[in-house]
DNA sequence: CGCGCCACCGACCGATCGGTCATTTTATTG
DNA sequence: CAATAAAATGACCGATCGGTCGGTGGCGCG
């Protein structure tokens, strides 16, 4: 019983310290994000840090891999859902919008960490497609997108193509919400680029 | 005479300087690339450096702004073609794809100050998003995109979202080209990319 | 109530960085 | 060739960072 307690309450530190680090990710970047202004963000001081986490990269990649975690659970569960293709594929993208919608921070930290290409050569293994909840979910995309070619619903290509062009499209409305003063219902923005996706920018013929 | 040929001393340091700065961003990141290491890869100490340039900011910002200035203007030229609409648009997608394609490093780069969202908070004025050339490129690309919207070309749509969605696009083709072991011919690629922006990934009706 | 333990703290350390400047090396000129 | 100016150097400085550790204060247990 009492275990379960101290239990709960390292939790709950652990919880604030990595709320406190992403925080500071998303104000100063990945790369500037100190662990003494972690410490003040989350009101401690520094060396009680290090009583939870091995050393920062150990605290940085745990706050990023826990935050984003809970988008990869409901993307995988979107994939998983039944019905049309075209509905599932929208719920897809709503899931991805509402979010980051709901959580500009992380989004800022999402792109941070998005393109191992232009992280420090010292950070790249620490990136987010390594992580095996990613590669399950990507894996699932895979397949979803290949049901979609097989079903006709969509052109032959390359699945992982079409995997990166929805990813890099996704990020672009949301940014542009982010740039907006006051931007569409986030429904609005789903069904414009799940149009744009599928149908491109051309008139319909 | 005598300061012409000074002069041309003082730019061709100045070059490998910023070539040196360059590479030393695309290995290591734009937030880990030291002066000393820029010096070194230079092949000159790091106090010579400070001859040509005020501060670190300074090399940094002029680096990346001349590298880059070179695909701004290759993008504007192309913007400025004349042609059918789906041709002078294959032709910027065609610019962007090959200038990447021949220059690697320049996309790391591009990648690490492409979203201003994911910068240290103080690295975000030097954005390239607010150079003169690259508000004139964006007019004109706007311009161009409402050329097609009037034009009949394309769907009613707010301009600035289908540019960031081209731009998002096109990274995201290049990074697929940087993953894979063997690329297909750039002009594949390009055909490839224009078509999914203009018809999307259905079926064609 | 008082004692002991442990989470917590923050001053401290070595390493590293951007930036400076006295010194050395190179180039120019009479 | 020597004298002088100019350019290049790298040891050095202060600041900042990640990480450590001896001290301390508050909480629980006897």
């Amino acid at each position: 019983m009492k275990t379960t307690k101290e239990e709960l309450v390292e939790q709950f530190r652990i919880s604030s310290i990595q709320d406190a680090a992403i925080r500071v990710i998303a104000r100063k970047g990945l790369s500037a994000a100190s662990m003494q202004e972690i410490a003040t963000e989350a009101g401690i001081a520094k060396g009680t840090i290090y009583l939870y986490f091995e050393n920062q990269q150990d605290l940085l990649e745990r706050s990023v891999d826990d935050a984003l975690s809970e988008l990869l659970r409901k993307l995988t569960l979107a994939l998983e859902s039944a019905g049309e293709f075209r509905d599932r594929f929208a719920l897809l993208v709503r899931t991805k919008v509402e979010f980051f919608d709901s959580n500009h921070d992380l989004f800022r930290v999402y792109l941070a960490i998005k393109h191992p290409e232009a992280l420090d050569q010292d950070s790249r293994r620490c990136s987010y497609r390594e992580r095996p909840q990613h590669k399950i979910y990507h894996e699932k995309l895979l397949r979803f997108i290949e049901e979609g070619i097989t079903g006709g619903e969509i052109k032959q290509m390359k699945p992982s193509r079409v995997a990166l062009f929805l990813e890099e499209g996704v990020v672009a409305v949301i940014l542009q919400r982010l740039a907006e003063d006051s931007s569409p219902q986030a429904s609005e923005d789903v069904d414009w680029i799940v149009d744009l996706i599928l149908h491109g920018i051309s008139k319909p013929c």
